[in-house]
RNA sequence: CGGGACGUAGCGCAGCCUGGUAGCGCAUCUGCUUUGGGAGCAGAGGGCCGCCGGUUCGAAUCCGGCCGUCCCGACCA
């Protein structure tokens, strides 16, 4: 995938030729440009220079003839998700390799609104910012194990020297590395380091674009205090200063409990974006605040049996040529695929197992995991299932298995049922837990479905999709206790540092955005991530007056403070209308030749799509109202 | 890494089955007309048909290998 020349772009020479009738003001501002002041436009604009020109160090007005936002028409093949669409659309990134992106002036716009935000809540939580390598040594990767244990993800490569180095996916060992060389005295807790950074996954599957690509920008927060109780304190905290920020943001989202991974930890929760294209589950209580992640969410014990097959007499075997799902099993048993055991063998770090579950529910491959604190583990495949169980799949029961049997507590639940006999084309019925077969225990290992009840109030659970933005852990000493990263207390023993991190997407909350805020003509941006703020549209800039209206609409504007974009080009007026509302410019400013003419200018909100005739005299006010109303409407 | 598909102009695609002339729409450039929701007419430029090898008189097309990309499953901000 390559560029395409934006309409009207520096490179286009149409309006460059034929200068006849452009508007004098034009005339004058394309001059500056090309002229001698552009040097110093270019450049970080030097003190006293071009600065001198401009009223309370306002940023300049960005000309769109003279910006690369290379809209296009076409979406290109490979974007699925909304947002990958449109951020190619608008001309905010562009593919440089799989999961590797160009982020193209207006993109990097909206990533360091994000990040703004980021710094000053984590700044008013009194976190402080650093910056860490992107290129990391192994040795600290290996003192903390997970050089090891972290897998593929983490890109590796050797230094001339042929040291080894990884590419920092996440910074808890730099961090603990810092710490522990520079903290001696319990007086310099609880610290909060936290830096906006590059960062790198070598992803299994990168896709949607910014949403999950290998290299993105992350703000991560590291917190370090004496003992557990300070370390609950400054969990606490971020987690009031994430609802923050994403409020901020504009965006509705909701905090549920998670899974740690292989971030670690004794809790954690996730800042899930609520939207359909997300690639979590999460279940939220309708009657309480809990929340969690599907593959963390726990399930409350059955309360009443199930009865099965009324199996008074033993476990008998009976034909079942070809059924192997639960579905054609239990129908053709005419029985409640609820009474059917479900046998599911697991290959994991810690052997075999096999995993009994109620039919009528699914294995959680977490809770499996973290139930036999297990590394990994996965389905066992076709041959293996036959090796074990001397059947095809499809066939496995618990009863005369040889290998390590777990049970989710469904299975308690069922006072006599059925399931396979371990051959092929026949099923066991009959079947009663603890008399033809004992699993070595019960446990919570299925996944929440629907109907079940919160475990907190029972109260009634939504389900929902969303995207994970931010993720919270507390991590207690698994980095500090491996990297010795000690203090001395207030009796003057050593002491090992409790420890929490705090992540961010910056570029995946950018997308979260575009996927909740969006409509059929392109982005809708909440105001305070916007690459601008208001587009100013001279519909004509062959006319002068016209011309003339729109730029001292957007000088004026730009010296109070406004980030305005003013669409400069020679198009059509359809065409700068489509790539206003694609880019998701909250407030458009339509400048017309009859309505100058007659004294007046045109005010658009691009959310509701409301428009109103204002007064030229009074435009820049109205302007400003607006975009302090929909800046009020993303206060925290 | 497994399963499926694709790679032809900047973008979206056809052509391939059945070998012989590389095509369409959009975009770009020039001129004229047009100017409040992605304009019209006329003309022009633009291609190592992903790469390497094989079959053939001849390969975008058939065969093999490699590379890249996308979609479906195990990872995570």
């Amino acid at each position: 995938m390559r560029r395409q020349r934006p309409r009207g772009s520096p490179g286009s020479r149409r309006g460059r030729r034929r200068g006849e009738g452009r508007g004098a003001d034009f005339r004058e501002g394309r001059n500056r440009q090309e002229g001698e002041g552009e040097i110093h436009r270019r450049r970080s604009r030097p003190p006293g220079a071009a600065a001198g020109r401009r009223k309370k160090g306002a940023a300049q007005v960005i000309r769109y003839t003279r910006f690369l936002m290379p809209t296009t028409k076409e979406t290109p093949s490979d974007a699925e998700v909304v947002s990958h669409r449109l951020m190619l659309r608008a001309g905010l990134i562009r593919k440089v390799a799989s999961g590797i992106y160009n982020y193209l002036p207006a993109g990097l716009k909206v990533l360091r609104k994000v990040e703004r935000i980021l710094r000053e809540e984590m700044d008013r939580a009194g976190a402080q910012e650093v910056l860490m390598p992107s290129v990391v040594p192994s040795e600290l990767w290996k003192e903390s194990g997970r050089w090891d244990a972290y897998g593929k993800e983490l890109l590796r490569f050797k230094d001339r020297a042929d040291r080894e180095f990884c590419l920092g996916p996440t910074h808890e060992e730099v961090v603990t590395d810092l710490i522990r060389r520079e903290v001696r005295s319990y007086r310099q807790l609880p610290m909060n380091l936290y830096q906006i950074q590059d960062k790198f996954r070598d992803e299994i599957r990168p896709r949607f674009g910014l949403m999950r690509g290998r290299e993105f920008f992350m703000k991560d927060a590291y917190s370090f205090d004496m003992g557990e109780e300070g370390a609950k304190e400054s969990y606490r905290k971020m987690y009031e200063a994430y609802c923050r920020i994403f409020k901020r943001m504009g965006l509705d989202f909701r905090a549920v409990e998670a899974d740690t991974g292989n971030i670690g930890g004794s809790s954690s929760h996730e800042f899930m974006v609520i939207a359909d294209s997300g690639e979590d589950a999460i279940v939220s209580c309708a009657s309480c605040d809990h929340g969690a992640n599907v593959e963390k969410a726990e399930c409350l014990p059955p309360t009443a049996g199930t009865a099965g097959s009324n199996g008074a007499g033993p476990a008998r075997k009976v034909a079942t040529p070809g059924r192997r799902t639960i579905e054609e099993v239990s129908s053709f048993l005419g029985i409640d695929p609820g009474t059917l055991i479900k046998t599911l063998l697991f290959e994991t770090s810690a052997g075999d197992v096999a995993v009994l579950v109620s039919g009528k529910f699914e294995v959680n491959e977490i809770k499996v995991r973290n139930h036999l604190g297990a590394e990994w583990v996965r389905l066992a495949d076709e041959a293996r299932v036959r090796a074990v169980t001397g059947a095809p799949s499809g066939f496995a029961g618990p009863v005369g298995l040889s290998v390590r049997t777990i049970a989710d507590r469904s299975v308690q639940a069922i006072s006599s049922g059925a399931t396979g006999a371990n051959e092929k084309d026949a099923h066991l019925v009959d079947v009663v837990p603890g008399r033809d077969f004992s699993p070595e225990g019960y446990a919570d290992l299925r996944v929440v479905s629907a109907g079940d009840p919160c475990p907190r109030c029972g109260g009634e659970l939504r389900f929902s999709r969303g995207i994970e933005v931010g993720h919270v852990f507390r991590l207690g000493t698994k980095y500090s206790e491996a990297m010795r990263a000690v203090c001395l207390d207030a009796d003057g023993r050593e002491q090992v540092i409790a420890m929490g991190c705090y992540g961010i997407g910056v570029g995946r909350t950018a997308a979260a955005a575009i996927e909740q805020n969006h409509d059929g003509d392109g982005i809708v941006w909440p105001i305070s991530i916007a690459p601008f703020e208001v587009a100013v549209i001279p519909v004509n800039v062959k006319n002068a007056d016209v011309a003339g209206a729109a730029e001292r609409l957007s000088s004026d504007l730009d010296a109070r403070g406004v980030e305005v974009l003013l669409d400069d080009r020679e198009e059509r007026p359809g065409i700068k209308f489509k790539d206003a509302d694609l880019v998701g410019i909250p407030v458009r400013v339509t400048l017309g030749e009859k309505n100058v003419a007659a004294g007046f200018g045109e005010l658009r909100d691009r959310k509701s799509g409301e428009t109103v005739r204002v007064g030229l005299s009074d435009l820049a006010e109205s302007v400003l109202a607006m975009v302090a109303r929909k800046k009020a409407e993303c206060a925290a």
